[in-house]
DNA sequence: CCTTCGTGGATGTATGAAGTTCACGAAGCG
DNA sequence: CGCTTCGTGAACTTCATACATCCACGAAGG
């Protein structure tokens, strides 16, 4: 019942690039700032272009842009972006996995529990956490991005 | 972000039990009826029965009962007896695992997530669940108990 | 003392997370 | 044009963990 590291490490990238909107920021620049693998960062990233949350360019003077502002980005449609459909179990929405599923008394559970996360996420933008960071994203003396 | 099926096989086994209160049941009982591989079930059974959760008898006639009554058995001990402390990502309360720590903006995020997930299991009882099963529980035409 | 049945530990296996490598092609620049 | 930059896509490796199995042991009732 852990989120993977792969969804902090696309968390954190959009934070980043949120503290600094409508800046594009090149994988080396992500990557070095958030100690995040180059090539697992552009893993990542491709699952965040394919779902239109950031948008690439290739070449030289190339890298990646927030395609909606930090106040329009939710932290569920990042989570779907990295793990797909939140489940909490795997009979949840398919009873053909499990031979008790008609007579099981912990599916309410579960399914309140999804709602409270999903609820949760949805309310949560990256403008949000971007606040909360204490050096704000990519802000700060820190900023790299041109 | 899963419940592990360990997870799924101690509750299921624990709401089993729960719908005939204070009877005592042998492992083979509830890995028939519940489907849980017998010998994967006893050690989820003794994780339960060192948290003092059910208590265990050896022996011919031997078997499991529950500790407390269904009504004063919450899903959080259940939970942190299988799968220890409640913990959402890794450097949540271990500051030493990640660089970025302080200036982390996600955290916030992650603590209200545990916070609403633990408030959740902890007002869940077995009782809640063994009510919500349509054969409530062992009880029913199914009942093999003694 | 024989059978039943939970105990504890060692071992096996498969899946998925995390990370790496590399050939490719788009695009700016001289 | 040709060189360099830099993201793309797929294949591959590594490693940890969930899930499961096996077996020798000992407690306890008949």
């Amino acid at each position: 019942m852990q989120v993977s590291r792969t969804l902090d490490y696309a968390v954190r990238s959009l934070i980043y690039m949120g503290g600094s909107p409508g800046l594009k920021f090149s994988m080396k620049q992500i990557s070095e700032s958030q100690h995040i693998p180059q090539n697992y960062l552009a893993k990542i990233m491709r699952r965040l272009v394919n779902r239109g949350i950031v948008r690439s360019k290739v070449g030289p003077e190339g890298g990646y842009m927030l395609r909606k502002t930090p106040a329009e980005l939710n932290l569920r449609e990042v989570y779907e972006a990295i793990e797909g459909e939140i489940r909490i179990i795997d009979c949840m929405d398919d009873e053909s996995v499990c031979a008790l599923y008609e007579s099981c008394g912990q599916l309410p559970l579960w399914d309140r529990l999804k709602a409270s996360m999903v609820e949760l996420l949805e309310d949560t933008t990256i403008e949000d956490m971007v606040e909360e960071s204490p050096r704000g994203g990519s802000g700060g003396r820190e900023v790299l991005a041109q």
